[in-house]
DNA sequence: AACATTTCCAACCGCGCGGAT
DNA sequence: GATCCGCGCGGTTGGAAATGT
C-alpha cells in the first residue's frame, strides 16, 4: 500500500513564498504558535502543503535564524561536527544556534567542500586526498573507493583528530588559501570548546539547543516582559505598525532584530 | 551588449521513524 | 501486529543571480 501524500495535491500552491503569504504565515505561528503542520495552512489561510509550511518557517522565517554566510568559526566547527557526525545535517546544525539544517548543508556542498579539497582533505572522509590517493592506487578502482566512501560517511569515525589537525596544519601552512581574516582564531576557539568540558558535551552531546526563550529577551524599556507568544506577538504587530526603527535599534539583540527583518521586509514587499 | 556558463540556495521529494489507533 | 498519520531528515532540483566570454 502506497504512502498517502502529505496533503491534497490539488489547489496546493507551489514554488517561492510570496511576502504576503510569509506575513499570513508568520503572523499565525507568532499568534497560535507552532501546532499540528498538516493544520497549519488551513488555518492560516495559506494554499499550501503544510510540509512546505514548515519548511518555511524552520528554514527562512523563524525569528532565531542567523542571516549571512557562516563565520570562520561556524565553518571549523562545522568541518569538526561533520567528521563526527557525517551527514547528519539536522544534528550538526543543532549545534549551531540559529543556523538550519538546510543552510549548513548547502554551505558545505558549495562552499567547504571546495575549501577542503582545496586544501587536500577528502570532504567525506576527512582524511588527507594524498592518502585516500595511495588507497586508490592499491585499490581496484576510483568508483569503490567513493563507495567506500559513502560507507564511511554513514559510520562516522569517532575521533576526528586527525582530520582536523590536518585541516588545521594545512590552514597554517598555505597562507594563501587561508582565507581567514581573524588568524588563528578558529583554532583557537576549537580548543577553547574542547577546553570547556560544559560547552562541549553540549557541542556535541545530544542535548537540543534551547528554543527561544521569548521570557528572558533584553526588551527594550518601552516593552513588557512577555509571558507567552500571545503576548510576544501582539508586541510585535505593534511595532509592525510603527516600524521597526522606531523603536531604537541599539536596544534589540540579533534574535529580535532578525524577527523585525523579517516582519519589516514582508511588509514593505507588500506595499 | 548579448549570450553562455557557473554558482548558489530556497524549495521540493521521497523515505524512515515513532506514536496513535 | 498492521495500518495510518504526522513529522523530520537528507538528497536533489529549478531557477535566479553572478560571472565569464
Amino acid at each position: 500500500m502506497g504512502r498517502q501524500p502529505c496533503c491534497d495535491k490539488l489547489g496546493v500552491k507551489k514554488g517561492p513564498w510570496t511576502a504576503e503569504e510569509d506575513n499570513k504565515l508568520i503572523n499565525f505561528i507568532l499568534t497560535s504558535g507552532q501546532c499540528c503542520w498538516r493544520a497549519v495552512p488551513k488555518l492560516a489561510g495559506l494554499r499550501r502543503c503544510g510540509k512546505s509550511c514548515r519548511l518555511r518557517w524552520t528554514n527562512y522565517l523563524r525569528p532565531d535564524l542567523k542571516r549571512g554566510l557562516l563565520t570562520e568559526s561556524e565553518e571549523q566547527l562545522v568541518i569538526d561536527l561533520h567528521a563526527r557526525l557525517g551527514n547528519r545535517w539536522s544534528k550538526i546544525a543543532a549545534r549551531l544556534p540559529g543556523r538550519t539544517d538546510n543552510e549548513i548543508k548547502n554551505h558545505w556542498n558549495t562552499h567547504i567542500k571546495k575549501k577542503l579539497i582545496k586544501r587536500g582533505i577528502d570532504p567525506v572522509t576527512h582524511e588527507p586526498l594524498q592518502k585516500e590517493q595511495r588507497d586508490t592506487e592499491t585499490s581496484s578502482s576510483p568508483e569503490e573507493n567513493s563507495s567506500q566512501s559513502e560507507i564511511n560517511n554513514h559510520s562516522p569515525p569517532v575521533e576526528s583528530t586527525s582530520a582536523t589537525r590536518s585541516f588545521e596544519e594545512n590552514s597554517s601552512s598555505s597562507p594563501h588559501e587561508n582565507c581567514s581574516t581573524l588568524s588563528g582564531e578558529p583554532e583557537k576557539l576549537f580548543e577553547s570548546l574542547c577546553e570547556d568540558e560544559k560547552l562541549l558535551s553540549y557541542l556535541l552531546g545530544d542535548n537540543e539547543p534551547p528554543l527561544v526563550d521569548i521570557t528572558s529577551w533584553e526588551l527594550p524599556n518601552n516593552a513588557q516582559n512577555f509571558t507567552s507568544w500571545d503576548d510576544c506577538a501582539t508586541w510585535l504587530l505593534d511595532c509592525q505598525d510603527f516600524g521597526v526603527h522606531d523603536f531604537g535599534l541599539d536596544c534589540f539583540n540579533e534574535v529580535e532584530m532578525s524577527i523585525f527583518d523579517t516582519l519589516e521586509t514582508t511588509n514593505k514587499q507588500q506595499k
